[in-house]
DNA sequence: TGACGCAACATTGAATACAATATACAAAAA
DNA sequence: TTTTTGTATATTGTATTCAATGTTGCGTCA
């Protein structure tokens, strides 16, 4: 039998704030005072507090004792550190999907990548955006290492909102394309070191976006 | 000035209950029952809840509703995984740390390459561990990615206990000490592409070693 | 004898109360 | 006018209390 899944308070809590923040309704900077937020989720500090303590621990926020917890902004150089973290685990997890994917999953690869041609062709920048999100998580998904899996979704979540934003720029779309192309290609034969490469080449055009967003 | 770094409760509670977990004071499969801890640590439940939610976010402990908080017993799956994940961690550390570690950090693990093997000759287990720590350690913090740094730290800390456990079979010791001269030699020659493999794989045989354990 | 039900206990979940610390602002002195 | 200092207020850190849930064990009844 399937276990039922409770959801204590703290846990609801902490979902509903990392939301808020990916969203940018919390937007970098952001005390995040406890009364205030007890009052907004009608929840008691206790809860409101264990949840905060968990984004801590993901990094998703700081606090600073006896003044408080703020949203985390990042500077340039932690986001180029985590997006080359990030380039580093999807190439590897790409690398082991080559070895572990079963022909199924490689065709929903396939489809996803002929849905973000659609949505290229289309403009549709938020499905755009939604799509290429699914493609990445699928593939480390299909190394079939849950650590590796939970820790590409931890660092993955907390650049969200910045990769979003950055999204809005859509003159690397094409690149970002025919990258796909090839991601695709090299998972369908396999080739496991040349998708690892890509893979993180892909991550560090990311990188150049942000850079982009940032400067100007 | 150097600013004081003051230290929250709930903090140094997390790190006191993280170091019981990894010198197996508190061996897998140990609930974790709140009043008991708060008495043999003198804090309230607050402080303590709030370090049990770090380290539940960290992975060592897992929590059921309404049932408690239990020292994480991974299965071998999980600590394959976990090993598969920490070797991608160290391999693409190392080759950062080719790009960017100046001859002064290479010296530095010269020297505790050498030690490692004056802990082989006189069959000091417990230095032998602590030194193939620190040059794993140190080849992660010269790839001065913050963030790599960070995830390493966490993943190695849950494979302390068990690392620790499994070192205890030297069979192994003289091909690791081979391996760590290779490691050496590929570092001081910025090979990273070589470096990088070679990690993954030595980090590969910390699985077998572990396998064996388990399998005895 | 065994299964069921109920009650007492143990334990965690959440809320509140109290203490420690930091900030803001005003009054007083230079 | 500027600086300093003390006090009031706001905010977080910790302890305690109350509520909800789970577990255990005993007694009853079939």
């Amino acid at each position: 039998m399937e276990p039922i899944h409770r959801q204590p308070l703290a846990l609801q809590v902490a979902s509903r704030i990392r939301d808020l923040i990916a969203t940018d309704q919390f937007p970098p900077g952001t005390p995040l005072k406890e009364v205030n937020l007890c009052k907004q989720l009608s929840v008691s500090r206790t809860p409101l507090r264990e949840a905060l303590k968990q984004l801590i621990a993901e990094g998703l926020v700081e606090q600073i004792p006896y003044r408080g917890v703020v949203v985390c902004n990042p500077d340039q150089a932690s986001i180029e550190q985590m997006l080359e973290l990030l380039g580093a685990l999807e190439g590897f997890a790409g690398e082991m999907a080559c070895l572990r994917a079963t022909p199924e999953e490689i065709d929903a690869i396939r489809v996803l990548t002929q849905q973000i041609h659609e949505t290229y062709e289309n403009d549709e920048r938020l499905s755009y955006y939604k799509i290429n999100q699914s493609i990445h998580r699928s593939i480390v998904e299909f190394s079939k290492n849950g650590e590796l899996i939970r820790s590409h979704e931890r660092l993955n979540s907390r650049l969200y909102r910045i990769r979003f934003l950055s999204n809005r720029r859509t003159d690397r779309w094409h690149t970002a394309i025919e990258e796909h192309d090839a991601i695709l290609r090299n998972l369908e034969q396999r080739e496991g070191l040349k998708l690892n490469k890509l893979l993180r080449e892909h991550l560090g055009h990311t990188w150049t976006k942000v850079k982009d967003l940032y400067d100007s």
